[in-house]
DNA sequence: CGTTCATTGTGAGTATAGGTAACAATGAGC
DNA sequence: GCTCATTGTTACCTATACTCACAATGAACG
């Protein structure tokens, strides 16, 4: 009753944030100048995730893209060598996606940027407020992707 | 000491809600069909705040984007029909932007786009929730622009 | 066996959103 | 009047992700 469209608003917000993060997450990126971008940084976290290498398919379902954009990230970093396509002898179809020696060393250095962009975003929150904001998240999260359809 | 990295999860899971809301207000924006792109919807909601025509500059520092990306999302609003320059007499330097009746109209359906969209990104939330996700992202938002540099 | 259909990745092209650099027109300060 | 800052724009580039079409492959089934 305060505002007419409180959530409205509230999307408002989020997308706002949203592109605060973007901008902050790529100048840390082109600060610690590791040749990645922001996109490319996401893939390469989400590879580490795995315990054996990954179908590009596999990648597209966890990073909520067609598998085309995968095709576009896996491009860059394998010709800046962070990652390797590998086929799959099982299946001739599909191509497994490695990281390789500089990869593993670039995501760690990654971790140094992202923690310092995460810190320069989150600095207004107390580490109470963090937690519950990640609760929030993980909430708007889980409840789309597991309940819709 | 639950997750190592804690910090670098949340801008993670902001990013990703990121993506999502873009999505979902994409999907909105078409089914309503009002030929307005997100960005311009965003321009058009912002040009509704101000009780005079603003300048191409506020709009930009309003909308956090360098004046270039403001004369673009400007030019296709024009060409629809939804916005009109005007030279402002005291000073020939700056062009002052209105919204048409058209624009005006569009910006009504627009509140209905906007809201269903908000909806169903913050559907997996109660009101109380939302409220506190209403305030986290405020103190994100204004901790950062305000207090900086 | 072969025919048909689904899966997998990618080439080609498009759209959106934003950024930089250079510039012309204008205004303001000395 | 000369210099410098402001304002918007022209021209171009980047990043991200989309659709569509397609070739290669595998799977199902008569």
């Amino acid at each position: 009753m305060t505002t007419p469209d409180p959530d409205g608003l509230l999307a408002e917000q989020l997308l706002r944030l949203t592109r605060r993060v973007h901008r902050i997450q790529k100048r840390h990126l082109e600060r610690h100048d590791l040749g990645v971008t922001p996109a490319q940084s996401r893939l390469l976290r989400t590879l580490a995730h795995y315990a054996s290498p990954p179908r590009m398919a596999d990648l597209a379902e966890r990073l909520e893209v067609v598998p085309r954009a995968v095709t576009t990230l896996v491009d860059g970093l394998e010709t800046n060598g962070k990652v390797r396509r590998v086929p799959d002898p099982a299946n001739r179809r599909v191509t497994r996606i490695e990281l390789t020696d500089e990869g593993r060393t670039t995501l760690r250095e990654l971790r140094g940027a992202r923690r310092s962009a995460a810190e320069e975003i989150l600095a207004p929150l107390t580490e109470k407020e963090r937690q519950v904001l990640g609760v929030l998240l993980n909430t708007l999260i889980e409840g789309d992707g597991g309940q819709r359809c």
